[in-house]
DNA sequence: CCAGACGTTGTT
DNA sequence: GTCTGG
DNA sequence: CCAGACGTTGTT
DNA sequence: GTCTGG
């Protein structure tokens, strides 16, 4: 995953980006509460462009545009291969941006049915996953950015909740996700499982729809 | 050389 | 069951 | 990711 | 656009 995940102010300005970066762009995607951010809606990205830190809304969704099909576009790619992958190398290696969110949500199978989870840093601490942005085709055929998020093994914590997790920068990860001299190995480095503690909410299945979209959204589930 | 694919997750 | 839409 | 649709002929 | 398969 993720194929959900969400927005909202942190609690007491707590973020795991890095202190020098502009905090213009960052507080911009955190300004509006998103709960439920699904596959094709557009999301703020943080990215560098000519050494300028900019945030930008992007559709959730990579389709670069010799890509005809636009069911073809992914969500995600696998962080163990995206150097390698003909659909991702190039933004792999000129295209890398941060998706800013709060925490992700993710459906546990359970006996009769899924159980959802909010998967969030303590205290609602605001923070980068590791994502990549290219320019594909809206509806009527014009250039559109667009972008995806990369995911890893699972940590210990998470593991008996899914098997993949989103890659999540700390600060200095995220300086070097953007650092358009980064080299692969480096590059690497940081996509690996999410070492610390993250907090775990079970959620109720208000959450399933994408019709819905407030804050109901994360309040524990009351079963 | 040209043609055709290019991907993930989850489920079975 | 599988694909599309959001 | 989950929810919701999945179609045609003919008539207005 | 770029790589793989034939």
């Amino acid at each position: 995953m993720p194929g959900r995940y969400f927005i909202v102010a942190p609690e007491e300005g707590a973020n795991l980006y890095p202190a020098d970066f502009d905090d213009a762009p960052i507080a911009a995607a955190y300004a509006r509460p998103r709960y439920n951010i699904s596959p094709q809606q557009t999301a703020p990205v943080l990215r560098l462009i000519e050494g300028e830190f900019i945030e930008s809304g992007m559709r959730w969704g990579f389709a670069p545009r010799w890509m005809k099909d636009p069911r073809q576009a992914q969500i995600n790619a696998r962080s163990e291969t995206v150097f390698e992958k003909r659909m991702f190398q190039h933004a792999a290696k000129a295209q890398r941006c941060l998706v800013p969110v709060s925490g992700w949500y993710e459906w546990q199978p359970v006996d009769g049915g899924k159980q959802a989870w909010a998967i969030h840093m303590p205290g609602f601490a605001a923070f980068a996953l590791a994502g990549l942005w290219t320019v594909g085709n809206d509806r009527e055929g014009g250039p559109e950015e667009n972008f995806l998020t990369l995911t890893a093994e699972p940590s210990e914590q998470l593991r008996p909740i899914h098997h993949r997790m989103p890659v999540i920068l700390d600060a200095d990860g995220c300086r070097t996700w953007l650092d358009p001299d980064a080299d692969r190995q480096a590059l690497q480095a940081l996509l690996r499982p999410w070492p610390g503690e993250l907090s775990l909410r079970a959620v109720s299945s208000y959450v399933n729809s994408i019709r819905h979209q407030g804050p109901e959204c994360l309040e524990p589930d009351g079963s």
